[in-house]
DNA sequence: GGTGGCGATACTTTGCGAATATGGACGGAG
DNA sequence: CTCCGTCCATATTCGCAAAGTATCGCCACC
């Protein structure tokens, strides 16, 4: 039994004539009368009665018909399916980032994308840079923002695009006395209890952190320990020390801080954007799209490392 | 798009591999690669992924294959359907009755039918004998129980077999003097209250008591009237006067009254099943031979009628 | 009894699906 | 690095079945 069955017996069922409907189907009317006769031949039920009135189908027909309509209603689905699909209009996208992540670039990139996308399904997943890279090469994410462009096994096979550099920010009470300053020198650092993160990502931070500190690293084993930048901010806003963070942590000033710069300047790991380079999923081009649009400099790099799309 | 894509791009994710499902389906490997590639073409996405380690639905792939099976499903079950319902295990019936044939045939034959034909859905109208007639040939009913063969318009396309011929029975209370009689005569009735049916039926009736009775008719003026054989039986038993009815009544026997054949026996109508002659819906075929089964001298009429079946 | 409408049948044509043969790309083994 | 094997795509041929044309048979209606 094909769909063309399926059509032509429907057709015939709206026509109740077969001259009309093989029109309507745009065929004439013998392979009409032939295509029904081997319908009902496969079914084994008569399905249309043949009178002077007309063709109407039997009870059999109208069991056969409602299936039937069901049957191309899935496959005009199917279609209809497999094209939003492929347009990336539905679907998921499983993205992996560090919480700093969403201080900058992530609020403007994610709204837009719920936005234009609202029938992708958006898997957030926030995990420490090194996770991030062994899901993405797991095929565990589709996209993953890291603090530095992913290293290890299978990272060759990713590419990796940085989305934003930072470098290490000073954050202070307004009450300390640093506020108001527009920048303070590692020297005074040196003399300050510091506050600064702890997690599966701060090796890489520390590590700058120690370049800048230089032979007075030690000063780091008594600095207060935070989980996040958050915390970083509301410890400072407590006068317990000085801060010590991205600078994007300006993004979520809150009263009662001060943010100075630090120097000399010191860099701190970028912020990168990566998948896997096979992957060709229209979801995931569809979300490169919106943050190209997003952040043209991003969109520069991308095109360097994919060619321009 | 013909169902046939449907099952090759099924039989393609099941096996991943285009020569294996090529060789599950049947035909060799080159064909499966077109009519993939035609149906990729028709619905504009890329379905499959081929890589060295086999072939993978992509995501518009996924998209389309859960619509796919579930189109398939429906075709399959269309041809269920179909059979079903020809095979008369699934549809409607619209049966027309009086109520007096609730005493006798029907309880067999709609008890058999129910028990056999579980998924048929009975749809019992109870209706005197001239409206069961005209609903029959409008189509409203499927099959009709009368009293009398139909007669009026459009019933020359009726085909009737009578199920049962009766003829009028006496019921008295236990403490009537009748009480205990093999029979009652004409004259003892006359002396007697008499208690008789009213209806829309109840002219067939009429014409036999009138018979009867002769020219002592008037008899019936004072008669009591009840609308049906219960309240028939029920007032004899309280020795309002004798009953007349059918001796169908006294399959519907309760405590406290007592049956007498009336002499001469007088017959009444016989109780008629009656369907339209061009029905040939296998639901009625199925019920035919229910009642074919269920009343043996039933089925020869209905062979006289339509020829052995 | 003639006529016209409708579906079925007979026969021809054609288009498409399937088979065979071949090509081309990639991966693994020597 | 080359050779070979695997796997999918492409090209060509073949055959069937679907579509077209012509016609028949049937019944209704005039």
């Amino acid at each position: 039994m094909e769909a063309r069955h399926l059509r032509y017996a429907l057709a015939l069922a709206e026509y109740g004539h077969f001259g009309r409907a093989a029109r309507a189907l745009g065929i004439a009317q013998p392979p009409l009368s032939k295509q029904v006769a081997d319908l009902e031949r496969e079914t084994g039920a008569r399905l249309f009665d043949r009178t002077r009135q007309g063709v109407f189908p039997t009870a059999a027909g109208e069991a056969f018909l409602a299936r039937a309509r069901r049957a191309l209603e899935e496959m005009a689905a199917a279609k209809v399916d497999a094209d939003r699909a492929a347009r990336g209009e539905t679907g998921r996208l499983r993205l992996g980032f560090i919480a700093s992540a969403l201080l900058d670039p992530l609020p403007d990139v994610l709204g837009r994308f719920g936005r234009e996308r609202s029938d992708v399904r958006l898997e957030l997943h926030e995990m420490a840079s090194g996770r991030s890279a062994a899901a993405l090469v797991a095929g565990e994410l589709d996209v993953a923002v890291t603090l530095g462009a992913p290293r290890g096994a299978g990272a060759e096979h990713l590419v990796s695009v940085p989305v934003g550099h930072d470098h290490l920010t000073a954050v202070v009470a307004d009450a300390h006395p640093y506020s108001g300053q527009v920048s303070v020198s590692v020297d005074q650092l040196r003399r300050q209890s510091l506050i600064v993160a702890a997690g599966e990502d701060e090796p890489a931070v520390a590590a700058g952190l120690r370049t800048l500190l230089g032979e007075d690293a030690a000063a780091l084993h008594g600095a207060t320990v935070a989980r996040d930048v958050h915390t970083i901010m509301g410890l400072a806003a407590c006068g317990v020390g000085v801060g010590l963070g991205p600078s994007r942590m300006r993004s979520a000033a809150r009263p009662g801080i001060w943010f100075c710069r630090v120097t000399p300047e010191t860099a701190l790991p970028d912020l990168v954007l990566s998948f896997a380079e096979r992957d060709r999923s229209p979801v995931l081009a569809a979300f490169l799209d919106t943050v190209r649009r997003t952040c043209p400099d991003v969109g520069a790099a991308l095109d360097r490392r994919l060619g321009p799309a």
